[in-house]
RNA sequence: CGGGGUGUAGCGCAGUGGCUAGCGCGCCACGUUCGGGACGUGGAGGUCGGUGGUUCGAAUCCACUCACCCCGACCA
């Protein structure tokens, strides 16, 4: 490809709406196009990129014993009632009505028609195992998109479904898939921690996300550098110091004007944090409840979620616990009714806690459970931090940001006994079948490419996954001899099967030239120039490589393999 | 959805009630240059996000509205 016809124009300047590496290099290496808020145009070096990305996904999942297929994006919402997905995506589901008024939605994910294509070309254990997968886009109403093409409405997904047997088939399916993704970010330069991950509202027993660590990212991942274990903070379990259960002291009302908070409610009496109970309020797909939990943890708000199998989690509004009765501040559990009440199991060790009194400005000392106060139901809610010890060896934990571009989950039965998926096992009965699904953000494995990959003057794009493996620079295009070396080399280059960009731009000056190579940041440039053309040189320098080296003419497409064949 | 911000030429921006709306980059023509973002001369390019209002007069003031960006709750 000549730039002179290349549909894409590289900025001088640093765009300013773009914070992420990936995001400001990808809008300057002109990349993409923004079209809409999480909508972007992939202009043609990243399309190129993308059909790299997606060649070396499909070469794993094809070695891994997946079959490709290709689904509709256009489903009746019908399926996803079903299922009862429709509520459980709710707003974050593109959904439309077609000329006669029959509801549609644009697919977030394909579980449900995948589902029903195994039901109706499965029927035997013999049949078993089958995973299938396909390169898709995908539509999701994300609140809010951000950083470039991280997180968008509207990408591209590798989505894989498996169908086994039971559990030890599902095993089986499940680390095929681990495995092959590990090659996948191997090959794309993206050095990824697996981290164990919760698995949504559906979900079943496993998951696992595999993460870019990086500043940019969006999760939290906690990890253990004693035994290796990394988990999304959603799920991440910690253990803190818990407290000795003390004798029992009886209960007593204690005034704490104007405190509001943990921390000053520990300061205004003189006791740790740990030896108080926090009262939070939620609102579960609009119910009220009641959550407690020891004043120095956190709540993690997916693991709230997942105990309370609700589909909306938000905090309560102040109108919402004005109506509830409770006195945000000096809530507590203690005489609570009418609401459904959640504590962490952090609330049984230890005793004699500092507690709200449900009166402005008041709190108990010594409040124990059950024997003051009780709850519904006791679930792990607690967020994972930093510092708290590790579930496996107790040491320290830490954590990093990172940016999810794969995620794997054991599905179980959900989707097959909901949709009616059954096999005939060898003893003749009807079974459901068991099913896994494994997911790859296409697009976002390039953004995580790049944010990987980069240096201060531009991308520098893998081998694998670059749009062209050379950059081929002609300096002083209007000097005869240059142009025809240049465009000979060129020649040369596409006939031994080097993908080449030529910069063939008569106007552009040396520096130009030079810049938007170091941004586009293609493996290997080359430069023909009336200097090195004097003494039948040719320059080569590597994307990473501090040096140029001086290569004869003749030689160009030989060394030119020979490097880009270095990893 | 809560909080903060921005909409003026392809891109980045200036313009607080007054004449024909400016600047840089980019673009077109000609000429000079030619190894890390050159220079001269001449040009093209604008419903000032939209609607309504105030006013003799609105990019500028008011109301409503739309879009986009950033920070938080969601996901590949």
């Amino acid at each position: 490809m000549r730039i002179t016809k290349l549909v894409t124009r590289t900025l001088r300047d640093d765009p300013p709406e773009a914070e992420t590496a990936s995001h400001r290099l990808m809008l300057r290496a002109g990349l993409i196009q923004q079209v809409a808020a999480g909508v972007y145009a992939y202009l043609p070096l990243a399309w190129r990129a993308l059909l790299k990305i997606e060649q070396i996904v499909r070469e794993e999942m094809d070695a891994a014993g997946s079959q490709e297929l290709r689904m509709p994006a256009l489903q009746p919402l019908e399926l996803w009632e079903q299922t009862g997905r429709a509520a459980a995506f709710g707003d974050n589901m593109f959904s439309l009505e077609d000329r006669r008024g029959r509801p549609l939605a644009l697919a977030p994910t394909h579980e449900e028609v995948v589902t029903n294509i195994v039901k109706g070309n499965v029927q035997s254990y013999r049949d078993l195992p089958v995973i299938l997968y396909q390169m898709q886009t995908k539509f999701r109403d994300e609140p809010r998109p951000r950083a470039g093409l991280v997180r968008v409405r509207e990408f591209t997904m590798k989505d894989a479904y498996s169908f086994d047997a039971d559990d030890a088939g599902l095993d089986n399916s499940y680390q095929a898939m681990a495995q092959a993704y590990r090659n996948v970010f191997r090959r794309c330069s993206i050095p990824v921690v697996m981290a164990e991950a919760d698995s949504g509202a559906i979900g079943g027993k496993d998951s696992h996300e595999f993460l870019l660590p990086t500043g940019a990212g969006e999760d939290t991942i906690i990890t253990c550098p004693g035994c290796g274990y990394a988990a999304n903070a959603e799920k991440a379990e910690g253990l803190y110091p818990v407290q000795e259960t003390p004798e029992p002291l009886p209960l007593e009302a204690v005034s704490t004007p104007g405190v509001k908070t943990i921390a000053g409610l520990a300061e205004f009496l003189g006791v740790p944090e740990s030896q108080t109970l926090k009262a939070v309020f939620y609102a579960a797909d609009g119910e009220v409840v009641f959550v407690t939990i020891r004043g120095d943890l956190e709540v993690n708000e997916v693991k709230l979620k997942n105990a309370l199998h609700c589909n909306d989690l938000r905090l309560a509004d102040d109108d919402e616990v004005a109506a509830a009765g409770l006195v945000a501040g000096s809530a507590s559990a203690i005489g609570i009714t009418g609401l459904r009440r959640i504590a962490d199991p952090s609330i049984s060790g230890g005793g004699n806690f500092v507690v709200g009194a449900n009166q402005a400005d008041t709190h108990y000392r010594n409040a124990n459970y059950p024997r003051d106060f009780d709850a519904d139901l006791i679930a792990d809610i607690a967020l994972a931090q930093p510092g708290q010890r590790c579930v496996r060896c107790e040491t320290a934990l830490e954590s990093t940001r990172g940016v999810e571009v794969g995620h794997i989950f054991k599905l179980g039965t959900f989707f097959s006994e909901a949709l009616g998926a059954n096999y005939l096992d060898a003893d003749g009965r009807q079974q459901p079948v068991t099913m896994g699904c494994y997911g790859i953000g296409v697009s976002r494995v390039l953004a995580a490419a790049i944010e990987q990959n980069h240096d201060d003057n531009g991308i520098i794009f893998p081998p694998p996954i670059a749009p062209y493996q050379v950059y081929l620079v002609g300096l002083n295009m209007s000097d005869a001899g240059v142009a025809e070396a240049a465009g000979d080399l060129y020649d040369r280059l596409w006939a031994a099967g080097i993908e080449t960009l030529f910069d063939d731009r008569e106007d552009a000056a040396a520096g130009v030239k030079f810049n938007d190579a170091d941004l586009i940041g293609l493996p290997l440039r080359l430069v023909v120039s009336p200097r090195n053309l004097r003494q039948g040189m040719v320059e080569a320098r590597r994307r990473t490589a501090p040096d140029a080296a001086m290569i004869a003419l003749d030689d160009v497409v030989d060394a030119a393999r020979a490097m880009l064949a270095v990893p």
